[in-house]
DNA sequence: AATGAATGAGCATTCATTCAT
DNA sequence: TATGAATGAATGCTCATTCAT
């Protein structure tokens, strides 16, 4: 990751302390909560003095609207890439799920800034969030939508409520995870959730 | 439960400053978030000095988990009353969703907190609504479980999954009624989010 | 020392109960300091309620200065009663060395207020203290310029410095003996200290 | 001791801050006393933010001991210095005599924190200035070892208490000196004070 | 760009004292 | 007299942010 931009890059050095940071961020937030997380903390987990994080964000918490920014950003792009590929609607609501859990499952650390930090402030979970949470939803609101179209889903479903029935599952099953004692693999899940999700509890 | 002691009671004004502060705490944790409240704005909301604040709580910390405590103590109270009540398994789990969204509708203050301001601290989510959660999650598993033994949901599924992804659709639909400008009743979500959680999305 | 005013009292439970507090602070502030103290924790101890406390007394700093009042009171009574009983200035000083440390060594609690936590405060020594402290040292002085006058103390010797260095020498052995973990008698250093100061250390 | 760093110092600044606070310090405690004085109160006098108090001091206790600390480790230290160009153990306790009370006279905010507010906590006197003044004491017994060995000090009186009775008849000097409306010179009274221990008030 | 010393606003908590009962 | 619930002023310490170098 560091690699690519390391040739010809006009700022190569920047952008790997400003990585660095971010990166050490998503460390102390998890390890410490963000309000009990110093930004000396941080600067020094990254290696830098404590002035230079302000060379690169504009306060504390503009670090954590980074990290939000960053993975949404990229979980978005990379779903849609994928997405792109597939056309049975029920198979893109699997992959999301895959993605949703793999990236949470793959960075502890991540998860456990995306599941508890950023949770903490009505603040951020409005004026920030929403943007790309909104997006996020969007996403899956417009497979069900499609589903519903192609009819392999029911009609009569509020594509949005089914939307956010869909994420509140995946998002309970990543916050377990992190609470968990228990270490289990979080991927796996999905196709439980999936199998729950479409074909409901019921006994037919 | 506070008509009970209205009469005859000997230290009323112990139990009112009590719980003058508890509801005072939650408006205040509500409006400006756990971190920014300061114990000062909670006496003035109770209209008590700052000091008697901890005549009834060790800490500010303490006024958090008591009001975590009470609410999800009352909620299980409340959920087994009523639970018991009823034999068909789907009818139950119905009842707990509308008893979940009824108790977060009814006081929006209270959901904020519940939704967002109890969820920003690792140390909190571990430690304290550990005991609380599970005893409520496995209200769910049981009567999943029940269904199971009566036929009623697929014995294939994994009880404690379908708990995690009903407490995760149900808890997604109060965060979501919390940060939307759009003001709409929680309830009515009830019966939308069983209908996709019992017959799943898929069209048969 | 309760029992003797007990019988035809006028107000036997006020003096009793002042009293009560009285060796409760003496208690309290020898274990934890003057300032570490709490009046509720006096007040504990002497079985009162808080407020009971300043029915008796006006302040807690009050109570500091009662302890000290009544002790150099007694002292000073006592020590003037003895010694009109004796003509020799050597032995009168002797007599003081003996109360003095008879005193303190017979309550470390006492000896503890008196030798540190009544030390720690220049508004204390200089405005309370003064008085009944003066008239301590005028007491030693006194004795002194009596031997000069007999013929059997040093003429050329400052009555007020050797008043001094007296105090000074019985008020080290005091807080030494305090602070020391061996424990030792503190009443026959009197003989010791009466040696040196009456005899000089030079070999002759 | 500050010339010697005045030229090329490295730090310069931080080593005049840190002086500065402690400075600082021995004023604000001389003057308000230990428990009155505020952390901002110094910081004000030093002319440094609150903060920057804690850039050089753990806390407020700490800045306590740092004055006893150093004045004890340097007083020791020139006494060693002093003491070892001296043969005569008379001399040798004249020469102690005057530094203390040239030390302590010196510095009339010093000398108040010394015999005030550091003997108003048990525990300081405990814990903290057990080492230094256990040395300090060693050092007066010492030289009285040394005059007994010699033959000029009486060889049956017990060393340790000659100490003591030393050092305790300096200590009120000191403190007297430091209560008393009337301004005297402190170090006059050594000459007073050796003459008496060493030739003891009686008449021969 | 980088540093890290310096800043100073901000706050939970304590506890002597009061006073209604 | 006695109580003890209530008060609210008081403060040591932290830490995000700045800025001179």
């Amino acid at each position: 990751m560091r690699s690519a931009r390391s040739m010809n890059s006009l700022r190569p050095v920047v952008v790997d302390k400003r990585e660095a940071i971010l990166r050490a961020a998503i460390r102390v937030f998890a390890h410490n909560g963000y309000f009990n997380s110093k930004v000396a903390d941080i600067a020094r987990e990254a290696g830098v003095a404590d002035g230079t994080v302000y060379l690169y964000f504009k306060s504390k918490e503009e670090i954590l609207h980074s990290i939000f920014d960053r993975t949404v950003e990229e979980a978005i792009s990379e779903g849609r890439k994928q997405l792109g590929q597939i056309s049975d609607p029920r198979e893109k609501l699997r992959r999301i799920a895959l993605l949703h859990l793999e990236r949470m499952g793959a960075d502890r650390d991540l998860a456990v800034v995306f599941q508890v930090e950023l949770r903490g402030s009505t603040k951020f979970m409005e004026e920030f969030s929403a943007a790309g949470f909104a997006e996020y939803l969007g996403l899956i609101r417009a497979t069900i939508e499609e589903g519903q179209s192609a009819g392999v889903f029911r009609r009569e479903l509020n594509a949005k409520v089914v939307a956010k029935v869909f994420f509140g599952a995946l998002d309970e099953m990543a916050t377990n995870w992190i609470l968990s004692k228990r270490r289990y693999k979080l991927v796996p899940m999905a196709d439980q959730v999936l199998d729950i999700l479409l074909n409901g509890v019921s006994e037919k």
